[in-house]
RNA sequence: CGCGGAGUGGAGCAGCAUGGUAGCUCGUCGGGCUCAUAACCCGAAGGUCGUUGGUUCAAAUCCAGCCUCCGCAACCA
């Protein structure tokens, strides 16, 4: 057991970006965060737990403006959405930043003016190809056919001023952070970062733009906003009040105990929060801690396929217990974890129905039964006793360890090994053989007793975990919140001798998985039939002069090879009725050079050259990409050449 | 030869830095029990530990090659 005096402790969550309604992986984050939070004030922390919500950015403004209210009403929505969720499921936070506050604001104008003071942020220039209709600067790899993403308009070759964040200096010093000592946890993915990004050299960082607005602007420089990195990262020092006056809490709460992030943003707290904080010459945080993401039966979640589960709908189906326990339970730190509505039933089943719920059911029923709800004083211990005693006050060491290491998975797994425990103790004392026999009626008020005093250091231990429903076992088991305390999870005989038990409600009712599998489903087809609608209904209509534009052919493939450095290309050789021309095409996945030769297929061919990976593609095939897999369109028989219209 | 990870009974995982009975959860089958949410407890079946070779008295565990999958990076024209 380990009790603390009112140490600080800081943990967050990464604020999210509310372009969107949350979903399950945002749950797994927050729940996981709140339950380490609880879990470090029962042992006596002075916690500080924060979440948020990153709110500028581009995305923002054009979503807004597509609905056709500001960006600040835009957000203000998301985030009561995002804050009746963790109302809903029970998320502790002590305080909320979103980056449209004004201290936080008020701070990053500082620590950016501080910044160019200190010579690592200076003004440079920003290349890119632009379109000018939409004022925005695309990536080369942003481009969708060499034409801006958003209109379809050309781009030009452009730049424009731009401050950036030199990370350089900062190399060694990251470099060590990743390898030498127990920053990243799991550490096993401190090779790629340094092998990609370290090595490599590490660029100077964009950190303004002048392409867009909605953001916070650089206070010496009002036509530049300051670009995610610094907005966003520092939020974690600014919720403590670092430069403003909102907070005095940076003193007592930096460096932060736990950064708890998913993996795709792992390079932005593994690489350039640490330089930024080396460059402000402030403490780097203890832990940044990794984990995976949540894959919807085997594949990423993402709302083109439908697949974005919706916390809401669960956690109102089986109670936002039971999801946090089953995120919990499944996430391995690190590692992936693939979700499925099966997986998910089964566990809440197996673990809380059959195991701990139908535990504290069966053990109030019998005291019911045997004593009329309340037990005698005196006890007669007897075989079994002892093992059952020590699994059940040793297990808070263990729990504890794994809370350490930020493996609440595991944490979970030993609680449940006690829960496995004590119904094999009721197996073994056979509890309704003594109830027969008027002279063992204290064997058997001892055996449901301990069975009692185990439940509550296993619930006590799990109220970190599912806070809303372990009092509702405190409320059947007769115990109060004197017995109910952390320091008292490592003692034996702590629930009152004699002790009043009240039967209540089923606490983890038993899910019918094939009903409840069905049910879902058909809300999930729903869901998906939707997104899909939202998704057709996204493209202005175009007249036929504009279809025009495109000029189709048919091409036959001469021949085909793949493209070594590239996974997913295939270089074509096509005649397209005046010669021959080369194409690449992202199809490797789905054919062989051999599928392809000889075939006719329909080729774009009015197309802006563009390189991939060292070869120029002139023009483009199509195919029908349904998101998971992907058919050319083959039109075999007709000469190459031939229009199509 | 861009960087990294993984391949273990039907499913999901542990074990591998310190070689020596292959372990856990779920599922399946058989049995027990009746206090309980048809829940609980016990037992059984089921694995050439991706593949080939090497080191060793002995390899899932160490070494080399190969195959497959997955991340990252890079391009899905």
């Amino acid at each position: 057991m380990k009790k603390v005096n009112g140490e600080k402790y800081y943990i967050t969550t990464p604020i999210y970006y509310p372009s969107g309604n949350p979903h399950i992986g945002h749950c797994y984050t927050t729940t996981a965060c709140d339950s380490i939070a609880r879990y470090r004030r029962m042992q006596g922390y002075d916690v500080m737990f924060l979440t948020g919500t990153d709110e500028h950015g581009l995305k923002i403004e054009q979503k807004a403006a597509e609905i056709g209210i500001t960006p600040k009403q835009y957000v203000d929505n998301i985030v009561e959405i995002f804050k009746s969720l963790w109302n809903f499921m029970n998320i502790s936070y002590d305080r909320y930043i979103r980056t449209t506050d004004d201290y936080h604001i008020e701070s990053v104008q500082k620590i950016f003016k501080t910044l160019y003071d200190k010579k690592y942020i200076y003004k440079g220039e920003y290349k890119g190809k632009y379109c000018t209709p939409c004022e925005s600067f695309w990536t080369e790899s942003q481009l969708k056919d060499g034409k801006c993403p958003e209109c379809g308009r050309d781009v030009t070759e452009a730049k424009e001023e731009a401050y950036f964040f030199k990370m350089s200096p900062f190399a060694d010093r990251i470099e060590k952070l990743l390898t030498e000592t127990d920053y990243l946890q799991p550490k096993t993915r401190a090779v790629e970062l340094v092998n990609n990004f370290i090595k490599p050299g590490l660029e100077d960082l964009c950190v303004s733009r002048t392409s867009f607005k909605w953001g916070i602007p650089v206070s010496f420089d009002p036509d530049h906003v300051v670009y995610v990195w610094i907005d966003a990262l520092s939020n974690y020092i600014t919720a403590l009040g670092y430069d403003n006056g909102k907070y005095q809490d940076y003193d007592k709460f930096w460096p932060a105990d736990v950064h708890m992030v998913a993996k795709d943003i792992m390079r932005f707290h593994a690489i350039i929060w640490p330089a930024m904080l080396m460059a402000l010459e402030l403490p780097i945080p203890k832990h940044l801690a990794v984990h995976g993401w949540i894959t919807f039966n085997g594949q990423k979640m993402s709302k083109s396929l439908g697949n974005v589960v919706d916390p809401f709908i669960l956690g109102k189906r089986y109670g936002a217990d039971a999801i946090r326990y089953h995120i919990m339970r499944e996430m391995a730190l690190g590692a992936d974890s693939s979700f499925s509505n099966e997986i998910m039933i089964n566990r809440i089943n197996s673990d809380l129905a059959n195991g701990l719920g139908n535990l504290v059911s069966r053990t109030v029923a019998m005291v019911e039964k045997y004593f009329g709800g309340t037990l005698p004083e005196e006890r007669e211990s007897g075989e079994f006793d002892d093992d059952l005693i020590a699994q059940a006050i040793s297990l808070t060491d263990k729990v504890d360890e794994y809370i350490d290491k930020t493996q609440l998975n595991n944490a979970l797994a030993e609680i449940f090994k006690v829960v496995s425990r004590a119904n094999k103790y009721i197996d073994e004392t056979t509890p309704w053989i003594l109830a027969k026999d008027e002279s063992k009626k204290i064997r058997l008020a001892t055996v449901l007793y301990n069975l009692l005093d185990t439940i509550r250091i296993v619930s006590t231990l799990l109220s970190a975990f599912m806070p809303s429903t372990m009092p509702k076992i405190w409320e059947q088991t007769g115990i109060g919140s004197e017995e109910t305390k952390y320091e008292k999870t490592s003692e034996f005989g702590v629930t009152p001798k004699n002790v009043t038990v009240h039967k209540g409600d089923i606490i983890f009712p038993r899910i019918d998985v094939d009903k409840e599998i069905e049910a879902l489903n058909e809300i999930i087809g729903n869901a998906k039939k939707e997104s899909a609608e939202e998704e057709n209904s996204g493209l202005a209509l175009i007249g036929i002069d504009d279809f025009m534009k495109v000029e189709l052919k048919v091409a036959k493939i001469i021949s085909c090879e793949p493209i070594k450095k590239a996974k997913k290309l295939l270089k074509l050789t096509l005649d397209d009725g005046s010669g021959e021309r080369t194409v690449a095409s992202g199809i490797a996945k789905f054919y062989t050079p051999e599928d392809l030769i000889g075939k006719s297929v329909i080729l774009v061919s009015n197309l802006k050259p563009a390189v991939l990976c060292g070869v120029e593609s002139n023009g483009m095939i199509l195919a029908a990409d349904d998101g998971d897999k992907i058919k050319v369109i083959f039109v075999d028989g007709i000469a190459p050449g031939s229009k199509i219209r």
